[in-house]
DNA sequence: ACCTGAACACCGTTCAAGT
DNA sequence: ACCTGAACACCGTTCAAGT
């Protein structure tokens, strides 16, 4: 129903002709086509799991291959992460609410969409983002923040700051991560239970402090804990600002 | 001078003897010295370059030889963090001070410590540290909090935050480091005027606030990022705690 | 223009064999 | 007990050759 594209591409085949091996199956390799199945295989198996090889594999094809699309892995991985960035929804623009509890909102929002792609985070480490959707990000932030009164240069460093404690606790997070079958509720206690035991185990004249209180510093999932940082830096600026 | 280790090992060799291979120049391996030598390599060459076959070639020998001493990579990269971590000295018990000010004193110098052995601290993100020297300095940490009236809960989490971000920036900061040979007074400018002519060429409709604080935004070395940071996490908890 | 196989210089780890 | 060479199953990247 679409326009002829180019030529009689419309036109059956001559019955001599050898058809391609795997007729439709394989798309033809596009940058897009090649981060969507670098992000596959991130969800699947981690970050570790995506090399070059393991990719083009996935795409019946060899390594080589995607460098035609990429000048490298670093770009690779840059534009899987601005992929993943672009999955965070911003809240409407106006919003009710003051500038703490929208950045709030974003923090968590960013924290969780990170998390949900294994150890992408680690990509954010390493690198600097810099990607179009990263910017978006940025710019919304800086763009609350100021609109709220803070003042620029404590916003500039802040979102800095915050963009930096969100990444490396979304990477951290994932080696907290149970294997598969486990419920995060119910069998929490089988993970941190021998945590817990090689505190108690110490010496008490040597570590008063950590043995005396084992159950606070065993206390708390990565959430709770996430938004305990996350407050402290926002009450951190907050209390500068009044001053 | 000192006695007699065993045998008669002090005896001269027989003439007829073959020498060994390189008599002296090769000590026997031994964990230490393992770690020492990957730590060599990590200061020169950088975390990446800390493999097997990189540290073993470095002992004249090869990889297989390694794993009589260590399980594996990652036990001694664990080994080579712990050692790092030993570097840190604590100020002597009972300095005076509030506890904010001997947390932020024990915070900078274990980002000082961290940020001297080139990327490092990545391995603390990776893996959880307990080794004995990390323990030194959490139980040192938590003492001093609780010792100075913050709830323990509120201090085993700090505790946790408080790590995570120097680790992170330790990290992080490695990347802003300069190639050898500039001087980071004056060649700083050749490093940020890059990113700040970037920002300024977006689009100003759809990134209004970045545009309008590109300065602020590029403003500021590693240490004034870092400090900034850790006094927003100390200011937020001093918050909480008024409370 | 796009894709390919083969090669290069690397990885961590295992294992049978040596001393 | 400690060390070794060779092998296995991987890496990222380049390059000449193919369509």
């Amino acid at each position: 129903m679409t326009p002829h594209p180019a030529g009689s591409a419309e036109l059956p085949q001559p019955p001599w002709r050898t058809p391609r091996k795997k007729p439709q199956s394989r798309t033809p390799i596009s940058q897009d086509l090649l981060v969507e199945t670098a992000i596959r295989v991130l969800d699947a198996e981690g970050l570790d799991a995506v090399s070059m090889r393991r990719v083009a594999q996935e795409l019946d094809t060899g390594a080589a291959s995607l460098y035609a699309h990429v000048a490298n892995k670093k770009e690779l991985l840059d534009l899987v992460f601005d992929r993943v960035v672009g999955e965070i929804d911003l809240p409407e623009q106006g919003e009710p609410g003051t500038w703490r509890e929208q950045i709030r909102e974003l923090g968590i929002r960013m924290h969780a969409t990170l998390s949900s792609h294994a150890d992408v985070a680690r990509v954010a480490l390493a690198n600097i983002p810099l990607g179009p959707n990263a910017l978006r990000v940025s710019e919304r932030m800086l763009g609350v923040m100021v609109a709220g009164g803070v003042p620029a240069q404590a916003a500039a460093w802040f979102l800095d700051r915050m963009s930096l404690y969100i990444v490396a606790e979304a990477y951290e997070g994932t080696l907290w991560e149970m294997p598969e079958g486990f419920n995060p509720e119910t069998d929490r206690d089988a993970f941190v239970e021998p945590l817990r035991q090689y505190f108690r185990s110490l010496p008490v004249d040597q570590f008063p402090a950590l043995v005396a209180n084992v159950d606070e510093m065993t206390s708390g999932d990565k959430d709770e804990r996430f938004l305990f940082g996350l407050d402290l830096l926002l009450d951190g600026l907050a209390a500068r600002i009044r001053n």
